[in-house]
DNA sequence: GGCTATTCCTGAACATGGTTCAGGAAAGGA
DNA sequence: TCCTTTCCTGAACCATGTTCAGGAATAGCC
């Protein structure tokens, strides 16, 4: 066995992923470099090649973290006693303060899969069907007569729309839309929807 | 007057700009690359920079035009006979229709804008307005209690929704959702928030 | 038309950043 | 202890955006 080796190299997996998601966090996946990693995790350059496929392994292995959070965030943020309506609009807000909150690392988890053409990865998929469970149940209640096919296109377009008004209020942070603004299109279009 | 080097300078901006639109709609953003450009429009790599401040202008350009092209099919897609809901699902499928025609040149529209730091470009407010604009018709019509502002929220707030849905739709596109399931979703959310 | 100043074009060179690799160091096994 | 394997190192490689010195074309002027 090489258990001093495997031990090693997980410490430095876990150095360069911890550096890593500091770095995006902070400046953003854009400017994310791997000699900075590899000066951040005291290893050399090309060690960063031994401990991972390559970058986007790393960016991935972050994402994963995140998405976690993300998860872990939204289910939080929710106690069972809220009104069908009240609980997604509950669990939205919680999705916007968490990406408010690390933009960065949040944007990331959608940058990558962007620019990336393989086939997006089975964790990913895993972690957006979690998050579309939790939907699903307030959901259900809100359209008791749905169809399971059709509650699910439902879930997904509710997703998408908070996605969205999350997504472009957050862009132009700088010149406009301030989160409270941001939660008020949420809930404007939540309880719009309970409204039947 | 210099009119032979201006016009031998426009003519060579169109040309990039459009060999860019050409590359950009068919490899997407990421594979844009300035010596391609430079052949493509038979040009000395340098001359691009003469002609454009960098390879992010010639870009900004194509997204001009994008931009206004998107425009045009979405107001070219009602003709005013519409009930409201009724119109705000037809202008969002030509938006979805748009994405999915010319994905790459769609998504150039706002990856750029994120990787940049510098402010959102005028042209760009001001072309997002006009969309906002061809929505906030409709809008309040449906809501016709609704003060200014807060028809404004709800016109951002749906047009953000429905560009969630068409952005996480468009996005997993080998691996799931088809077109025709975007649509549906589009109408559910939208037919939902014109049952008041 | 010829002459000079300017402007533009050219492509080699530079800077940056991801990735590789030959050579040496450390660990494992006997 | 010695050999094998595995890993680490950082210099080098490659791709790519951008710059720049030198030459070509153009403009303005007579």
């Amino acid at each position: 066995m090489s258990s001093k080796s495997q031990a090693r190299r997980a410490q430095l997996r876990e150095k360069l992923v911890e550096a890593a998601e500091v770095r995006i966090d902070r400046e953003g996946l854009g400017e994310l470099r791997a000699r900075d990693l590899a000066r951040d995790a005291g290893c050399a350059l090309g060690a960063i090649y031994n401990a991972f496929e390559d970058l986007n392994a790393i960016v991935m292995a972050v994402n994963g973290r995140t998405f976690r959070a993300l998860g872990q965030a939204v289910s939080d943020s929710f106690d069972g006693s809220e009104a069908p309506v009240q609980r997604l609009i509950v669990m939205s807000t919680a999705y916007l303060r968490f990406a408010d909150a690390h933009t960065n690392l949040w944007r990331a988890l959608f940058e990558l899969k962007m620019t990336q053409d393989g086939p997006v990865p089975d964790w990913y998929r895993e972690a957006l069907a979690g998050l579309f469970g939790l939907i699903s149940e307030p959901v259900s209640q809100i359209f008791p007569e749905m169809k399971r096919e059709e509650l699910e296109l439902m879930t997904r377009a509710l997703f998408s729309s908070v996605h969205g008004i999350v997504s472009l209020g957050l862009e132009n942070r700088i010149s406009g839309v301030p989160p409270e603004q941001i939660e008020r299109m949420i809930g404007q279009v939540l309880r719009q929807i309970g409204n039947k």
